[in-house]
DNA sequence: ACCTGAACACCGTTCAAGT
DNA sequence: ACCTGAACACCGTTCAAGT
């Protein structure tokens, strides 16, 4: 009786199946699950063969969220319309993180990684079709990526901590509570906030920032 | 010979002294460098006796966090105009980022721990007073602070590379060498970035997001 | 009630030894 | 050239035992 190999049989590794292993196991059991141990285990093979290939733990993160944001920015090329491409853009971003919350974590734990060049890559060229003067294209587009980046942070941050057991609304019904124990006098706007936290759309309050972004541009132009 | 005492004696453990010391060791030594071993030795004591008072290495970061932006907030509160006292919250929450890179990392880790709270009330309270309707202070005082904390987790990932050996501009200038080797038909922007990028100053670019997006909030008013 | 510090169950990474 | 897997130098956290 042959053991169920977890990996088709085995191939030489290489740099592309170590990151598609890794890519899996972030997506199905979460970040907090990818060790080189448990890596090595699906490849089935030695604790230390990925270092022939890979120098360290973060080169290996940044080429699997490099992998993700590859995909989504190759879906955005072309797009007429700036203001429409960034748009799609950040949503397409923002669908990614939300399917792959370790891509968040990622994203804002490193600005210059290679999937945040392609990011604002993307932002940049639009920010200059949009008529934007060139010496405000640099601060444009880095206030843009901020923004995106924050929202990768954060959105990850609720998802590491909802999956694990409750589902987002119960979690953030959770976090509403907490708000309201607040003392009222100190934090009357959070207590406000906390009534429409519980069953708000995350990806309507992210396009709602980005267009804010984008109303503030076009009233400088 | 009396061995030097790291900390002043050894009255009884408490969360603030173990924050303090917390603080002291991220702030010289690093976030890499806090650890319950390194602590318990720089307050001579069991490498288990945190755990009495603190209920894990989370809470630790989160309440070490919550200390500095405490202080932060405290020094905004009076402000008549809500433009600038956004201005000077939001460049409050750099410079402490600045000083402590730490807190940028921690920021941008859990959007829910108090610290954050602290930032989006006095943020929320400003956007009310700006005359932004009802229904849009939630997604316009979320907006303003992901971008915050958008550039935390940045500035913070900058410091955390610079800071090891060479100095910030040493190390942007490398980062943008890396930007030049990229092929300039597919990274356009980032070519023309990257002149800009070594000499370009933080403050002034996370005050031209902020602006910005205060030009979009006045635009929809 | 509070503290000690050995022990547990892990990590990422290295590197001699194999093929 | 590439892989193996024991070993190294750590982690955060627990918990019986002490005071």
């Amino acid at each position: 009786m042959k053991p169920k190999a977890r990996t088709r049989r085995s191939e030489a590794l290489s740099k592309e199946r170590i990151v598609e292993a890794a890519i899996e196991i972030l997506d199905t059991d979460g970040e907090e699950t990818l060790t080189f141990r448990n890596l090595t285990a699906h490849l089935s093979t030695g604790s230390g063969a990925i270092y022939w290939h890979v120098a360290d733990k973060h080169e290996l993160l940044a080429a699997a969220t490099d992998h993700v944001i590859a995909r989504v920015m190759a879906e955005v090329v072309k797009e007429a319309d700036p203001q429409g491409a960034i748009r799609t853009l950040a949503m397409g971003v923002f669908d990614a993180i939300d399917a792959h919350p370790w891509v968040g974590t990622q994203l804002s734990r490193n600005p210059w990684q290679h999937a945040v060049l392609r990011i604002l890559e993307g932002v940049g060229g639009r920010i200059q079709a949009l008529g934007v003067p060139g010496q405000d294209q640099f601060n444009v587009a880095t206030a843009l990526m901020s923004f995106i980046l924050g929202i990768a942070g954060q959105y990850a941050a609720s998802a590491r901590f909802a999956s694990s057991n409750t589902t987002r609304t119960e979690h953030l019904g959770a976090v509403a509570a907490k708000w309201e124990q607040l003392d009222p006098a100190e934090y009357p706007f959070v207590h406000q906030v906390a009534k429409i936290l519980p069953e708000h759309d995350d990806r309507d309050q992210f396009l709602a920032g980005i267009n804010l972004i984008l109303a503030g541009i076009k009233s400088a132009l």
